[in-house]
DNA sequence: TTCCGACAGTGGGGTCGCAAT
DNA sequence: ATTGCGACCCCACTATCGGAA
């Protein structure tokens, strides 16, 4: 198959508005895929590369060659040469690199540079990614969506699933199983305002957990040897010794746990999520590291423990058959209940603890692997701030030809000057993103047509954001994080802004 | 007919490791 | 030595489609 067959329906994918168009589309062309290629046209369309990172980047992107008219490419052609790049290593290689992308672009049409750029950058924009794939390798698989699923939760890799759906039907399909040492899609969570929202989305009783503010650990542990992977299913291993002794501490045999890494301050409050990031990110010297910034893993779930799957388990067995291996010490704190007042307490104690909130988990839910399932609803406390709109850029995609990314100012009582502590695009409808770009041209103090267009800062805006973090970047040395736009505040001018100390106060 | 679950898209701050400068 | 890039941690929110109610 031709490289250009799949540029031609992925263009035609974006085109379709209907979901199950995309399906159908999608479905078509794997129904004439040939085996080896398989797994390659899955992955570009739904986005991936079958070596995942290939070291190539927005950057590296610049500078497209000029078309061919004529598209010879072969998807088996195309994936050697990403393989190539990504090989590439040591001094050279970037520059390396940045040939041979543009060999690879020199050889495609216009139509497969499009769709070439589009996906190394890893933004496909056809309105289909892996959700959408999981049907189209159904439909032309002829099994259920069910039992894709099924096995994407257990291999975590859909353009190995499909192919070996499309090889071998539901027989294949049926032939992946929770492997110990193989990571598995965690579950997630969705959100909720407040308990209350939470307890009813949930329904009572119900566990709430505290929600630490770490690093996702999926922990997998086989005789005498550990492996831990984080949300996307990379091996942290070797960065995390403290999670290896604590599974190989646990009773014999094969389990599989889910839980939260952190660092801890030495009387037990957490530190800022940056530290536990660097801990965790941090690859040379961890026997230091460790020393000065030790970690601390949290379980609160259990998927797999003595040769037993626990993955269709309600909640609550699942938590029992984890207090079974598991010292209370490493578990997740945790109350089951049907009262709300109680549940506001525990949550409440929660956030005093330094923690972010909590997690409501369902007692009855199965464990959604890869899924934002309702089985779990996170919440966590917000806080709100009027601040000034400084600047805002340029929107991509469907935002195209709208104001869309604001920059956001504090007052600074002493100048009377505005200080930037962030960017916001978020919370933003399709009218108030017309009204903002109407109304920050107005403000407009330079040029239109660059990318980030200054304003008179007399817009005022109020933001919700999670709190406030030390920033090495913005001016006050502090930034919001998680920030979104809540609503304008017409009736409000700037010097009624909030100021920077206020912001500060909010950094403990 | 209306409601709601699941997805895709649009980007945010921060950190590390490595290559280039 | 410093800077820039790519990858990956954490993530919120809206629009849309289509099945559920």
């Amino acid at each position: 198959m031709l490289l250009i067959d799949v540029a031609r329906v992925s263009e035609l994918v974006s085109r379709t508005p209907a979901r199950l168009g995309k399906v159908g589309h999608l479905a078509e062309i794997l129904s004439r895929v040939t085996p080896a290629e398989a797994e390659i046209a899955i992955a570009y369309l739904s986005g991936e590369l079958p070596q995942r990172q290939i070291g190539v980047g927005w950057r590296t992107l610049q500078d497209v060659p000029e078309p061919r008219q004529i598209a010879t490419a072969t998807l088996t052609q195309v994936d050697e040469a990403l393989s190539t790049i990504k090989a590439q290593s040591g001094a050279g290689s970037q520059t390396a690199r940045k040939t041979l992308v543009n060999g690879l672009l020199r050889g495609a049409t216009r139509q497969e540079q499009v769709f070439l750029l589009r996906l190394l950058q890893g933004e496909l924009r056809q309105g289909a990614l892996e959700g959408v794939m999981i049907e189209a390798v159904a439909k032309a698989a002829g099994v259920t969506t069910a039992e894709v699923r099924r096995a994407l939760t257990l291999r975590g890799w859909l353009p190995a699933v499909g192919a070996a759906a499309l090889a071998g039907g539901v027989d294949a399909l049926r032939a992946f199983t929770l492997e110990v040492g193989r990571p598995v899609s965690p579950m997630l969570a969705q959100s909720a305002p407040n308990v209350a929202a939470a307890l009813t989305k949930i329904g009572v009783p119900a566990a709430l957990e505290w929600k630490l503010d770490g690093i996702r650990v999926q922990v997998h542990r086989s005789g005498d040897t550990a492996a831990v992977f984080t949300r996307t299913l990379d091996d942290i291993t070797a960065q995390v010794p403290e999670v290896v002794e604590a599974a190989l501490a646990l009773p014999a045999g094969d389990i599989v746990l889910d839980g939260e890494v952190l660092a801890l301050r030495p009387d037990g409050r957490p530190e800022p999520f940056q530290i536990t990031a660097s801990r965790v990110a941090s690859r040379t010297d961890v026997a230091t590291a460790r020393k000065t910034r030790p970690l601390t893993v949290f379980f609160f779930d259990a998927l797999h423990i003595h040769g037993r799957d626990l993955l269709d388990l309600p909640g609550a067995e699942r938590f029992a058959a984890l207090g079974d291996v598991v010292p209370p010490s490493l578990l997740t704190p945790r109350l089951v209940t049907g009262d709300t007042a109680e549940a506001e307490a525990f949550f409440g104690d929660a956030v005093r603890h330094g923690h972010e909130g909590v997690v409501a988990k369902s007692l009855a839910a199965p464990y959604a692997a890869g899924r934002r399932g309702a089985g779990w609803v996170k919440v966590k406390p917000r806080h709100t701030l009027d601040l000034v709109v400084l600047a805002v850029e340029w929107g991509h995609g469907r935002r195209q030809g709208k104001l869309s990314n604001l920059h956001l100012g504090a007052r600074d009582p002493e100048t009377g000057e505005f200080v930037m502590l962030g960017k916001t695009f978020k919370g933003l409808t399709d009218e108030l993103l017309a009204w903002q770009t109407t109304r920050l041209l107005e403000l407009a103090t330079g040029p239109t047509d660059s990318w980030v267009v200054t304003v008179r800062p007399e817009l005022v805006v109020e933001i919700a954001f999670d709190g406030v973090q030390r920033s090495p970047r913005y001016p006050a040395g502090m930034a919001l994080r998680f920030a979104r736009v809540l609503r304008y505040r017409p009736d409000k001018r700037a010097e009624e802004a909030d100021t920077v100390p206020t912001v500060r106060a909010l950094m403990l």
